[in-house]
Parts: C-alpha cells; structure tokens; sequence
DNA sequence: AGCACGCCGACT
DNA sequence: GTCGGCGTGCTC
C-alpha cells in the first residue's frame, strides 16, 4: 500500500458534463487525496474552470482511461452533506447514455438540478440545514369506494409484478387507481416512494392538487413535491433534494423526473403515456417512458402507464402473447372502458365539408349546434392547431408569399399585433401595407389560424343571446400567444370555469387534461392535416388528440342531465370515411390499434422494427448530406457489427429544410433487432467524430435513438 | 459546450 | 495606445 507519510492519492473516475461533440473521453480521471465511493458529488478542475462531476464506478478494467502525458489534477472539493447518489440511479444514467448515444456525464450532469453546479459549499450546507420541517399528520382523506373495473384494475397490480398497461377512457377514473396504488405502496414499507410522471407542466397542477390532499394528510406536506422545468431553480433544488434524502414520498413531474434520486423507489406511474411530449427533443433525446419501465424493471419498482389512448408500442406489449413474437404479451393490460362520474362518452359527429358551402371555417349544421348550446348557457370548445390569424399573406399579382427570410417556411400573419411572424426562428416583421415585391395594395391571408377563428366565431355569435340573463355570447382564446405571461394560463382557465366564457378558441394546449365542467361541446375544425402527412405515426397521433379533445366534453354527468343536452364532438372533414374517423365514431381504439398494428408489421416498421435517426446541421444542404452520405460510406466501408442488420436509408432534407439559416438533413436508420441497432450506432460513433473535420460548413450532428417523428 | 489565446479595426 | 470582434484549439 502507500507509505504513511504521504497522504494515498486516489485516481478517481468522474463523470463530468462533456458535450459529446468534444474530443475528450466519457469519464475523466482525477486525483484525491481520500478516496471517495461512486456516487459522491465533487467539485473538479476542468480547463481553466471548475465543473461539478460525480465519482462514477470505475471502468471494469480497473484503470482509468488517460492519455499518454496527461498527468491527473486533483478533485477541487466535495460537496458535503449530500449522501453519494446510489448505484441503481448510476445504472439509470449509465444505460440511458449508452442507449442514447451521449456521455455518461452529460446525461449524469443534465439529471443533476442546474443549481447544484452554481452553490458554494456554504450555500448548500445552508440549505440542506433548511431542510422541509415534516408536519404532523392529520386525517386521512376518505377513499373512494372504486368501481367494480377500478377494483379489479387495482388487484391486478397489487397481485402481479407488472408492468401494467391501464386501458381506460376519459374520466374512468385512471388517476383514482393511481392513488390507490401509490396508498398501498407507500402503506407497505416507511421508506418506499413513488414517482408519478404527465406530460406536461400545465398538468402537474390539478393533479399535484390532487395527490396532496390525499398525501398530506397522511404523511405531511413535505412528503409530496414537483419536479419540472417550470419551477425556480432554488424550488427545484429543494425537491431534488427531498426526494434524494427520502422525505418525499411522492415526486410529482415532468420527463426530467425519472431521472430524478429515488432511493425508496417503489411503484412509477406514467399518465397519458402515449404523450410525445415525454421524448426529450434536444441533448440526450430520451424517452422518459420507456427509461421509466428500465428503472422499474431495474430496481424493482411496479410501473403503470396509464392511457385512453396508449402508444402502438405499449398495445403490442400488452397484446395477448403470440408465439415467434417476444415483443407481445409483455405487459398486463387492464381495461377500464366505463366512464364514472362523469357523463356517457360524446358522441362524435362528422361533417363531409365536401357536401358544404365553400370557404367558411364553420360549417352550417356546425354553427347551429354551437349557437344552440350557447343559447342554452353551454360551453364550446373549438379547436384548431395553428395560431395566428393565417399561416401566410399572399400578393395575387405577383405570387409573392410571406416567406421568412431564415427559414424554408411562410411568415405567420399576426393580426393583433400586426406582424408576421416565424414560428420556427422567431423572426418577426411588420406587415406591410403593401405586396414588397410588386407594390401591390391587395395582398391576403390564406388560411386560418386561431386568432381568425376568434374573431369569426365573435361576429358569427354577435347577436346570439345567451340562457336566461340575456348576456352577449363571449368568445375567448387560448394559445401560446395568450398564455406567454407567467400564471395566464392559470388566469385565463379561471375565466372559462368561472362561465364568463362561452365559446372557447384554443390549439391542442387545451385539449389536454384540463377539466372542463361546462362544457358539451368540442369540435376540431380543420383535423385533417394529419391524415396525409408523411410521419407514419400520424394518424396514431390524431386519433389520441381526437379522443382526448372529446374527453373535454361532458365531463360533469349531473351538469349534462340537468342540460339534458348529450356531449358531442364535431369533426370537420374532406374525408369522412378515413379509418381514423370512422374508429372515433364508435370510440373504438382497440381496433384502430390493431389495425394500425397489422399495417406496421406488414411494412416492418415500429413496433415490429427499430429506428434511430442520425441528423446534420450545416450551411449547405449539400454539406449536411455530403457529411451523411460519407459516414455512411465510412460505416460500410469498416464493416461495423451489427451492419448486416441494419438498413441505412438516403440522406433528405428535413420537412422544414431550413430554419435560421441553417440547413438541415437527416438519415434513417432501421433494424429488426434493437441489440445489432445499438452496437452498429455505438461503433459509429468515432467514424461520425472523424467525419465531421472533413466537412466543411458542417455545424453539427446527432443521433436520435427511437425517433419520434421522421 | 465553455473559455482561453490570438491577431486585426475604431474609440476613451 | 487599448477595447473588442469572433477564428482556432484545449480541457483528466
């Protein structure tokens, strides 16, 4: 061993944030005076700056990977108080890297709140002193006695070891299942905790409402926190900290939250799983949901994805086992199919606008239907995925378009601020007066967008009088641009609850989850966009939007009794007898799902197939697929493993080929096998690296591993 | 990705 | 004279 006199310098393994784009190798090593155990939270010396990193295992061959004439620097300090994250989240992250394609430290890193890197040690003893006081419990809230489907749905869980896929439509009463769950979980062992993921930060709210005063009681106020994106870092810091200490018993959040510290991780449910929102779109590009069955099967935890609409993937590995496909009859599938306390399913409507008047958004059996419940005192919801007044001016003298200037897309016409707009690079002009290109004074919007909904619907409804007091209709609109403010959302929802708001304009933001008590009617104007559009996983999409639009409506049985008018949902279409329509007609996903199904494996695409995506930024599109088309050469060339297996498509021009001035291409990758996938990207990887010096104009490039759209 | 070093134009 | 533009190169 070492000579007592000289204190024992330890080679450490630590995981620190290196971009994959940078030459240097996953963990870097550093020198310490004590050795410390993986998992410990240290401050290093990298370059000419100080970096937190995370003593990482050390590589099976024993030494850590320096290069020759690289003397190691010792570690700058440790963050004291924090006990080392342990080895079940290390394999968390270590296999997200890997199945992802990034570095165990820019994935380790990421997984860490921001404001870890930023406190001094003083700062951070002060606030691990400032730790959440657990309250005293008090009563219990009373359980719901569950309906006979719930019942079975929760026995099911409790009996098997998962994972489960609960099948339930709109408003049967999923999230009580959930509750039940976490109840018995967090019941069975004092330090047990579980992890619930949605979508999106809009819904954490109702539901972290919910938790609470079912938790709180029990287990104090501190035993429930969020984790998301939209909470100050100093909030999100605390909650990490909660959770990696084992007070919070229930960690409420976004995707990010999966990789939150769980040591007490004992059940993970994941809402509206079939949600593309839970794929990150940028660094790692993990998929939150398919991380959390990983950690589930991992460390032990019951995991529950809970659905009206689950993911193609999820039905295939819920579907009945079917010999020679291992995929199938990996998960337990529970059907919830009744709706409870809330009122029957809306029955959907279909208008052929091919049987209509020409060139108006609503058409007239549509309008009828809006004017009468709102003349009955009855809320509308009108959907249309496009914001703006319209998606592009056009000069029909010359054919001038408001193209923007940075993109290979139109300028969006803002009619209440007068500008155009780019959704995709944000530049923003003021409307001219007249065409720039040919002087022309009558240039037009084509198209329409919410903001021209609005307006319409205002004039359309002008002289409707709404029930018994009288009132003018109101129309009000719900969309990223009405929302930007901090807390609008909050406040402009308020409104239509409040029933100051009879028809209500909104893109998809309010088709999700939101509860709606008033509201009987819900219409998608303009869907069909999605019918035809070259991602395959289109029609999959619109079919959940659709489903989850309707489930807005009707949700209060009493209300609708008292109304005695029936939910429905309107569909606007050049394509009423589309297979997508005609499900959502009888409310059917399951044959959708297998249909959609059939289809996949016919094609050999996803489920049944695995993809990843390799795209390059450049300033040339003959850059960007020059680069490609050579790696790809460079991969046949060294006769990477897993080669024979995989299937390189052509480089393309993304769907927006440029955006703010750069250009952007991608290739697809497809395999039968996920195994021969992941070795082929992995052996990848440096030939990609070696690539990159020979392109000039080449900005960057990046792997996505199970793309979500192509 | 940061952040340095480095080598050329208009300002207190 | 120097403040500062962003091109190239390094970080255990």
């Amino acid at each position: 061993m070492n000579t007592p006199a000289e204190p024992p310098s330890h080679l450490l393994s630590i995981a620190v944030s290196t971009p994959a784009h940078s030459a240097l190798g996953d963990l870097l090593s550093y020198a310490s005076a004590a050795p410390l155990p993986p998992g410990t939270l240290v401050r290093v010396p990298l370059g000419s700056r100080e970096v937190l990193g995370v003593v990482w295992d050390a590589p099976p061959d024993g030494g850590a990977p320096l290069p020759e004439g690289v003397a190691p620097r010792a570690i700058a300090g440790v963050l004291e108080g924090l006990a080392p994250l342990d080895a079940p989240w290390r394999r968390l992250v270590q296999f997200a890297a890997r199945y992802y394609q990034r570095s165990v430290g820019e994935v380790a890193l990421a997984a860490l709140p921001p404001q870890l890197r930023e406190l001094g040690p003083e700062q951070l003893a002060r606030r691990l002193r400032r730790a959440p006081a657990p309250s005293s419990p008090a009563t219990a809230a009373p359980e719901v006695v569950p309906s006979p489907e719930q019942a079975h749905a929760m026995a099911a869980i409790e009996a098997g070891p998962g994972p489960f896929l609960l099948f339930g439509s709109t408003g049967s009463g999923k999230t009580e299942v959930y509750l039940h769950c976490i109840a018995r979980a967090l019941a069975a062992d004092p330090a047990a905790q579980a992890l619930v993921l949605v979508p999106e930060i809009n819904l954490t709210p109702q539901l972290e409402a919910r938790v609470r005063a079912r938790f709180a009681p029990l287990y104090g106020e501190a035993a429930v926190v969020s984790l998301h994106s939209g909470m100050t870092g100093p909030q999100r810091l605390r909650s990490w900290l909660a959770a990696h200490a084992g007070q919070a018993r229930i960690v409420l959040g976004t995707r990010m939250a999966v990789f939150a510290s769980l040591p007490g991780l004992a059940l993970i449910v994941v809402d509206e799983e079939h949600d593309p929102s839970y794929k990150q779109q940028e660094g790692a590009r993990y998929h939150a949901r398919d991380l959390a069955l990983w950690r589930g099967h991992d460390q032990g935890a019951r995991v529950i994805l809970g659905s009206a609409t689950p993911s193609l993937e999820s039905w295939h590995a819920s579907s009945p086992a079917t010999p020679g496909d291992a995929r199938s009859g990996r998960y337990q599938r529970l059907s919830m199919p009744s709706r409870i306390g809330a009122g029957e399913l809306p029955q959907v409507r279909i208008v052929d606008m091919g049987q209509q008047p020409r060139g108006s958004a609503f058409s007239p059996p549509l309008l009828a239907a809006i004017t009468e419940r709102v003349q009955r005192g009855e809320q509308c919801l009108v959907l249309l995925n496009r914001r703006g007044f319209a998606p592009v001016l056009h000069c029909h003298a010359c054919g001038w378009k408001s193209d923007c200037p940075h993109c290979s897309a139109h300028q969006v016409f803002h009619k209440s601020d007068r500008t155009l707009r780019c959704h995709h690079c944000g530049a923003t002009s003021r409307v001219p007066r007249a065409c720039p290109s040919c002087g022309n004074l009558d240039i037009t919007p084509i198209g329409r967008g919410t903001e021209q909904l609005e307006e319409q619907l205002g004039s359309l409804l002008r002289n409707v009088v709404v029930g018994p007091q009288g009132r003018a209709a109101r129309v009000a609109r719900i969309d990223a641009d009405t929302t930007r403010a901090k807390g609008a959302l909050e406040e402009q929802l308020a409104h239509v609850h409040a029933g100051e708001v009879d028809v209500l304009v909104g893109t998809q933001m309010v088709a999700k989850g939101h509860d709606f008590r008033r509201i009987t009617l819900v219409a998608a104007v303009q869907p069909d966009g999605a019918l035809f559009s070259s991602d395959f996983r289109a029609p999959e999409r619109l079919f959940a939007l659709l489903l989850q639009a309707a489930g807005r409506a009707g949700r209060d049985a009493h209300y609708v009794a008292a109304q005695g008018s029936p939910p429905e949902m309107w569909i606007q279409t050049w394509h009423p007898d589309h297979p997508v329509y005609a499900a959502l007609r009888r409310h059917d996903w399951p044959s959708f799902a297998d249909q959609q199904l059939a289809e996949r494996a016919g094609a050999g695409m996803p489920p049944f197939a695995w993809q990843a995506l390799v795209r390059a930024d450049a300033s040339t599109q003959e850059a960007a697929q020059g680069f490609l088309t050579a790696a790809c050469e460079a991969a046949r060339a060294a006769g990477l493993p897993g080669g024979e297996q995989v299937h390189l498509y052509p480089p393309v021009p993304l769907a927006v080929q440029r955006v703010a001035n750069v250009e952007r291409a991608q290739m697809l990758l497809e395999s039968g096998s996920r195994t021969a996938l992941q070795r082929f990207l992995a052996a990848w990887q440096p030939l990609l690296h070696a690539e990159r010096a020979r392109h000039r104009g080449l900005r960057r490039w990046l792997i996505d591993v199970d793309p979500q759209a192509i």
